[in-house]
DNA sequence: ATGAAAGCGCTAACAC
DNA sequence: GTGTTAGCGCTTTCAT
């Protein structure tokens, strides 16, 4: 049978489309006898209003569109599950765009997601080049995670590697430490750049004092932080914790440390940053930061929601603290902090 | 700005509407020079059609609805992006929808779907119940993956378990095995009744003939193999390659095999079953069979375009086999097989 | 080859 | 509290 209108339900319930419309709607507006007989059609002819029609009326579908690199990695399926889930909360589905890493893929989605029904736009970028949210047109909404854009409209979302730092330099605090070494990745860059900020905003409100030696390149190789590690080691005043910048140098000053016939995290207590997926199995376990995944899926549909809500705001930056992640390498023992 | 409508561009291009829309949807039934008028509107007002209005009017919105129970799970990922891939070469769009395993979700999702601009639904079912299909509006398109379902409109593809044992069995067979045991999991389950078709239907069509002997219940459990391995290794003819019914089962053969002074893959060949995460890594690395998902997303998205096509065909039921896994545990030296 | 107009299903402004 | 009706932006029949 084809499928009821609101027209056929009001001539079963004997009232006109308006007082369907109003009773489906905001039904305080009816009486209640009304309403009754509406409710009643509506269930007998298994009624559904038509969502396309609605979403031309209202001029607005209830959808975002999420474009992403690539679904298969598994950060992004936690970015994807955090959007999907705010989203749905709200009322909005999503439609999901997968690039595959491949730029030519995104700037196609960019034009197609014109003629697509949503209502805004979740870009997630990969390493790749910034998407090319020049071409959107400005009347569609746009929240862009871990990219920056200059665009007056256009929110985002990141990981604040900055206050991540900051985070894990008080932690080898609270512990205890006040000589905290640093080894970082290539220093002309601006996650290094903005690591480094954090690590020494710390000091200011801190009666440590910051001490350059302590803070070595490792030049984002293994070797590199071997070197590092080597070097931090033959100081007078050794530190008794080191941050290293990326997990996979860790490996490298681990193997220094080794070298050295010191032990982790008994004679020096170290972390990494990023989370690789095998830090977890190093010897021993790396403490590090991780990236807050889901949270970033959250945050942006949210953002996305607020600005639908309310489209002449002024362009909103978040960054969200990158989560730790306390495993044995820092030579914390009172259990492990609880992450999503 | 306001966005331009067809009525702004006809304006501009000084014709009718109608002739607009024929210029974009049908560009030879309007004259030549018409038609670069209206394209010239077009270009310079930067109009987009409104798919919204277009849906409408067509009845057809160009979107599926994919529901799966956890899109972190990374098999599921590649289904979702064989899915996406095709509806996209198709001009469709992918809704998702992530119900976590939670049952009371799914059942949500049907409910809502109604309610959502989408022309059918594709089903990935997890571990849990068969997905309330019935619940589903039958001018809804709808395709189910790895399930099930008696309802006539509704499509199936999965990966084909008989299918799969057949290529493993005639795997070790092109490498001269001759004697091939079965270490099966509970006899009683459809999962082992499929395999052992396959297991059995290769012989009937070869010269080696089918032993029971060399058949034996695992009972899916690590000791469970352990024990059939024994079992088929104190045969006086004992086999020279065993197929074990799940990777997991396969640690059990192992160990039996090694208790028994016997080498992999030199003295006895083996592969398990169901490519999981670890079996790479087993010593020897384990030769297996893995879920084909990419091509499931794949051809349930082609299946419900199909049916979208032509809605009343008759019920197709798709059967993908298993791609076999080609590693050292099986004795093959010859490179390996290609996968997705 | 082109235009006028109906209508997809819904909501909301207006009238009663 | 309820009905009438215009109109969202598009495609398509029917005329011309």
């Amino acid at each position: 049978m084809r499928k009821a209108t609101i027209k056929d339900v009001a001539k079963k319930a004997e009232v006109s489309v308006a007082t369907v419309s109003r009773a489906l709607n905001d039904p305080d507006s009816v009486k209640e006898s009304t309403r009754e007989k509406v409710m009643d059609a509506v269930e007998k002819m298994e009624y559904d209003p038509n969502p396309v029609a609605k979403a031309l009326r209202l001029n607005k579908v209830n959808s975002i569109g999420l474009i992403v690199p690539n679904i298969t990695n598994t950060s992004m399926a936690e970015i994807i599950r955090g959007a999907h889930e705010e989203l749905g909360d709200h009322g909005y589905n999503t439609v999901l765009f997968n690039s595959g890493e491949d730029f030519r893929r995104e700037e196609h989605f960019c034009e197609i997601i014109q003629n697509t029904m949503v209502d805004g736009v979740i870009f997630v970028t990969g390493t790749g080049a910034t998407p090319p949210v020049e071409m959107l047109s400005s009347d569609l909404a746009a929240c862009l995670i871990n990219r920056k854009s200059e665009l007056e409209y256009v929110d985002q979302v990141m990981a604040d590697e900055e206050e991540g730092m900051k985070l894990l330099t008080y932690h080898f605090y609270r512990m205890g430490h006040k000589k905290i070494g640093f080894i970082t990745g290539n220093q002309q860059t601006s996650a290094t750049k903005n690591k480094l900020k954090g690590y020494k905003n710390f000091f200011e409100n801190k009666e440590v004092d910051f001490n350059s030696e302590y803070v070595i390149s490792g030049n984002w190789t293994i070797e590199g932080s071997f070197l590092a590690m080597k070097e931090l080691l033959g100081l007078k005043e050794k530190p008794s914790a080191v941050i290293i910048g990326t997990d996979t140098m860790a490996l490298g000053a681990i193997s220094a440390i080794r070298d050295s016939g010191l032990s982790i995290p008994e004679d020096i207590a170290i972390s990494g940053f990023d989370n690789s997926p095998s830090s977890e199995y190093y010897t021993p376990s790396l403490t590090t930061l991780k990236y807050p995944n889901y949270k970033l899926g959250k945050l942006s549909a949210r953002s996305i929601l607020n600005r639908l809500k309310n489209p002449d705001r002024e362009k909103k930056n978040i960054n969200i603290p990158l989560d730790i992640m306390i495993r044995k390498s820092c030579g914390y023992r009172m259990g492990f902090e609880k992450n999503d």
